[in-house]
DNA sequence: GTTCGTACTGACAAAGTTGTCAGTGGAGGA
DNA sequence: TCCTCCACTGACAACTTTGTCAGTACGAAC
């Protein structure tokens, strides 16, 4: 069940867009920027996203090396993802990218609720 | 009959990815940024993609104020599509984009064919 | 006078992504 | 005993994006 539509593709920028592309993985890397979270937390910091799409976004963010999970076997389950070494060298792209977007969202829409609030 | 599927967001990272994101608009942004094109010459050079998708993509990027369509009033009609002065603030954006992108690719696929084909 | 090229539109099918719902197993609380 | 929490899976519906096909108007080439 992929959530990223693109199959591999040679195009870089295609390749970069198919690791941030999904519907919330950018605002869970975001949430994850400040540091590791464990699933649940995740989930309740995003109200708007189910579950569902929590753990599929994750699981390919880990595939993709992005993220780590780290598993405590303990019951209840206490699993923490947080954002590998590769994966950082994502987040000044997002910066970037963010940038971009608060400007363009100056010409047309609202202001920021995820990053700025 | 939108091609990004994404309503408007309030976060910059899914605004900015909004502008890019269909699939082949990174591709379109590409090759206009070695100066304007046709329509039809835009179709040739990415023979993978249908006309029906060019123009589709091409009418949103021009709603985004990204590209600007000027029309020649002949026959039969000569459409030339370019980069806009905004659109081109986003070319280093996704300059970030490529370099991340290619890094990537060098962990999993082969080498790129659009951009430094 | 039939076909080609240009830049498009509309209707619709196919494929891909997201959301919904139910269920897993074991600890702990009421 | 029943219910909740935790992290997850599977089946499938709903929606979004992409692709296919046909068709438009006009002139020019053959």
């Amino acid at each position: 069940m992929p959530v990223s539509k693109k199959e591999a593709s040679p195009c870089p920028i295609d390749a970069m867009l198919s690791v941030v592309d999904g519907r919330w993985k950018g605002t869970i890397l975001w949430r994850l920027s400040n540091g590791p979270l464990r699933t649940s937390e995740l989930r309740r910091s995003i109200p708007e996203m189910t579950e569902r799409m929590l753990i599929r976004h994750l699981q390919e963010l880990v595939r993709d090396g992005i993220l780590v999970r780290r598993q405590e076997s303990s019951v209840p389950p206490c699993v923490r993802y947080s954002i590998s070494k590769y994966g950082w060298t994502l987040v000044p792209v997002l910066e970037v990218i963010c940038t971009w977007g608060r400007n363009h969202l100056r010409r047309t829409g609202p202001a920021c609720r995820i990053v700025s609030g």
